[in-house]
RNA sequence: GACCCGUUCGUCUAUCGGUUAGGACUCCAGGUUUUCAUCCUGGCAAGAAGGGUUCGACUCCCUUACGGGUCGCCA
């Protein structure tokens, strides 16, 4: 039986990196019909706060990533509050102090290190060995500190013991505390887990990624507009490949493609245009009511009304944006009459030729009795034809006179939600 | 500085000794859409460098360079 966990600080918000992290080890239970645990390391009392733990689970529940055991949720092998855990850790601190392993410096304890090669066989980055012969690199390191607390690397091989993983998928960065570990699971005579190492992410320009970077808080994305299908399909790509041509995958084919032997070992830049695309996939693939619930946040921070045609009005932009923090700005004119306009686009369309058209095509439309986006259409066909010039090249100034912009939706879903008297009173008004 | 890990188009990546080194993002050029977006087609673009091993190396080994990580009574 697999079980993995994902084991934050609560000390600041859900990074990229770590909801990665929580990502692979979450995948991985599911894959194999496993369990995965949230336990919280909140050791550090003088930086852990509350808005970070809210924060953190706020992020896995908006990624989509549920515990089986953990805080609000229970389990077995509980408490799983590092801070609530301290009975735990004194049994041991007594089993490394009766194996002799432990000594004091001052009031604190370090752990004696065997003084010898030490392998690791990581399931990422292969067979690596550190030499514990070399006392200067590898100092006997504390494991309670002299006001009698426990540090970061006891409590944390306590827990995965106690906890039962099976395989432990972190960060590089712990890379070099992996020995450090393994010389304590041996001296307490217990057996690791497995290890995976993933390559940590990096910012567009390749140095480290860290708070404050562009695209470091996962809390970021909903308020962007992403959604987070999109933000865990772009993460998983990142140090990992389902090794096809597809690349646009639900959690569900997350779980059905991971595998740990496919994490690659170089760290990989963080790509916020790729991020977008992928998110714009993800937009064309859920459904039209999704979506118009999903952007009426940013609707409403705009302070644009939700109107009774808003479901027509959503569908025509469905596939036009890549974010959905771009639905205002694409509707607006269709739902208000003073939306603003490019005036960049206004000036071009205002030279181009068969502007002088417009009021013609004004008083077509006047004269139909009918309204729909194909009658007014063949009504510009008509008048084109009648000018001696093609429908298509009428296109440009009225999509322009009627939305102020140079693109948007389709001109017949125009048409079709202005109706006809706006449609008559923009292009006359232009 | 020491110790670890890494290095394929600008970016994410495929390749597990024999390929015209493939796909995706971005960008450019066409086409579809009587318009916009989508979409389709095509194009630009890569094995860090130098040594080995081998009939043959992006793939294996070594060296160098570069990048990242770790060297806390933080986690």
């Amino acid at each position: 039986m697999i079980r993995t966990r994902f084991a934050p600080s609560p000390t600041g918000y859900l990074h990229v990196g770590g909801a990665r992290t929580a990502l692979f080890n979450w995948l991985f239970a599911r894959k194999h019909m496993g369990t995965f645990i949230l336990r919280v390391e909140d050791t550090d009392a003088a930086r852990n706060t509350e808005e970070a733990r809210q924060a953190i689970f706020d992020g896995m529940s908006w990624l989509g990533l549920d515990w089986d055991e953990g805080p609000e949720k229970g389990g077995n092998f509980g408490p799983y509050y590092q801070s609530q855990r301290n009975d735990i850790y004194d049994a041991y601190f007594e089993k490394l102090l009766a194996a002799d392993r432990l000594y004091q410096d001052g009031d604190a304890y370090r752990f004696r290190f065997d003084r010898k090669p030490i392998t690791m066989h990581d399931l990422v980055c292969g067979e690596v060995t550190i030499d514990y012969r070399d006392e200067s690199n590898t100092p006997d390191m504390v494991i309670r500190r002299s006001d009698g607390s426990y540090v970061f690397h006891f409590v944390n091989v306590v827990d995965d013991l106690e906890m039962k993983m099976t395989h432990v998928i972190r960060g590089e960065d712990h890379l070099m505390n992996t020995p450090k570990h393994l010389q304590l699971i041996e001296a307490l005579g217990e057996e690791p887990p497995q290890y995976a190492h993933i390559p940590l992410i990096l910012n567009a320009d390749g140095s480290k990624m860290s708070k404050r970077d562009a695209g470091a808080a996962v809390g970021d994305y909903p308020k962007q507009g992403f959604l987070s299908e999109a933000v865990v399909n772009f993460i998983a790509l990142l140090g990992w490949s389902s090794k096809s041509d597809d690349e646009i995958f639900t959690l569900t084919e997350l779980i059905d493609r991971f595998s740990i032997e496919a994490i690659n070992r170089a760290p990989a830049r963080f790509d916020l245009e790729k991020c977008k695309w992928v998110n714009q996939q993800h937009i064309a693939k859920i459904s039209t009511e999704r979506f118009a619930e999903l952007a009426k946040t940013f609707v409403h921070a705009e302070n644009l009304p939700i109107t009774e045609n808003y479901p027509a009005v959503i569908a025509a932009v469905k596939e036009k944006v890549r974010l959905l923090s771009e639905v205002p700005a694409a509707i607006d004119f269709l739902i208000t009459d003073t939306a603003p306009t490019d005036e960049e686009a206004v000036a071009k369309a205002k030279a181009n030729p068969n502007a002088a058209l417009l009021s013609a095509v004004a008083e077509q439309f006047s004269n139909l009795t009918d309204w729909n986006a194909d009658i007014a259409k063949n009504a510009i066909g008509e008048v084109a034809t009648a000018n001696g010039a093609k429908a298509g090249q009428l296109m440009f100034p009225i999509r322009v006179a009627l939305s102020g912009r140079a693109h948007g939706p389709d001109l017949g879903d125009i048409f079709a939600i202005l109706g006809k008297e706006k449609t008559i009173a923009r292009l006359r008004c232009f």
